[in-house]
DNA sequence: CTTTTACCGCGTAAATATTACGCAATAACA
DNA sequence: TGTTATTGCGTAATATTTACGCGGTAAAAG
């Protein structure tokens, strides 16, 4: 019989973190679930997660999750809620202090996990294991109310894109439909974009302009307070 | 000595919930302190919180913090953050999820608590135990996050207020200085005040109107997705 | 007792931002 | 070769925000 090495007066629950990883494909935000190997929920879909090590903080364990699950270590990265229901896992007091994670999907690499990994679009989510569902919905919530203070949708999109492509993205997290004239010149007027030279090299309808988000501009909006309003 | 009942295979940190529980006194947002009793940073000022228990969640654990040291048991609450650095408490690994409350500093009774606890302005706080110096700097910027989305003042101030309290409170706030003229129609045109025919029972100036919150139009902006710009 | 000062409520005009479209050009597709 | 979808570049109407003016009341100061 394994010996058990940590003693205390009081029960401690177990805390660990999890991390929803937001993806986009062009047309849908997507979410990166993993199938679970073991009980409980075995077989059932979650988002990557585990066990918090006593030498590291939340952020670290977030951070470790999404490594182990893309190979990416320097996305963007917010906590958004700690979960604490009672009985949210059926084996023992769990405390999930939750984040979510902004990657491009083909940045991504298969992870070191043998876990099975797989996007999927929001609206095809299938049911999720423990309280997911509930973390997901408060995730979206969350990524919603932090775009109108940080410009995060360029975590998103790959380091060139389109006016279109942003737009898209926009419209997806936010659930609205914009003008694309109107978008557009609010885009540009905040000024944290730079129109490239080139053109979409893959044109499958009329050729397009490039833009590329400049970081010095949106960083100094950032240190004065940002605020997009839509 | 004391029997050791609770044993597990790996390490499990303590977790804690602390609840910054914010009042206004009609010209400054104020914070109540606990001084602490024992090690360690006996002496110290510091937010009220403590352990949670197994057969609660956070958010009753912030509930019961903020019961014992106001005797309210409605206030408005919120999480905000969860703290996690490996040696945010000296005697072990210690995560906490911390809560701000809104409360009529008027409402308050001396908690059950012994401990003594006071109303300190913002710009008065004095050195806090803890990280709590950084929470109170998180605390308030989710404050200030928060009130573009809900009208949270209005848990701040008496039933019957002045529009030139209002005023004070969402500057204090934000940090900023708005016109009263302007300030005053925006609210107005926002429909969640009703203009009551009294006015300020206790005129030091000219006599001003008296309004208060009406909780059927602001619900139901609330469904809708409120939006508050200034 | 008179003046000063600080509020209060009620406005309005100018500047700015948002919204709703028009239109010609390009390229895929039928 | 016409149809359809998409892109870039506008502009006019509308709404919102901002910056003030004014007369009145009352406490405080001279």
């Amino acid at each position: 019989m394994e010996v058990l090495k940590y003693h205390y007066k009081y029960p401690h629950p177990s805390v660990t973190t999890d991390c929803v990883i937001f993806g986009f494909d062009g047309s849908r935000l997507n979410v990166l679930l993993i199938e679970r190997g073991i009980e409980p929920f075995k077989g059932c879909w979650a988002f990557p997660g585990g066990f918090l090590n006593m030498d590291e903080t939340a952020l670290m364990g977030a951070k470790r999750e999404l490594y182990e699950e893309t190979g990416l270590e320097d996305a963007y990265i917010h906590q958004f809620h700690a979960f604490s229901d009672v009985n949210r896992d059926p084996r023992e007091r769990v405390i999930t202090i939750a984040y979510f994670a902004l990657v491009r999907i083909s940045d991504v690499k298969g992870g070191d996990d043998a876990a099975k990994a797989q996007w999927f679009p929001l609206d095809e989510v299938p049911p999720l294991a423990f309280d997911h569902d509930l973390m997901l919905r408060e995730a979206i919530k969350a990524l919603r109310r932090h775009i109108h203070f940080e410009p995060i949708g360029f975590e998103l999109l790959p380091e060139k894109f389109t006016m279109t492509q942003l737009q898209r993205l926009y419209e997806v997290i936010l659930n609205v439909k914009f003008d694309r004239r109107n978008f557009c010149n609010k885009m540009l007027k905040l000024g944290i974009l730079t129109q490239l030279d080139e053109t979409l090299p893959m044109p499958n309808k009329k050729i397009a302009f490039l833009y590329k988000f400049n970081p010095d501009n949106y960083n100094e909006m950032k240190e004065k307070g940002f605020r997009l309003e839509f």
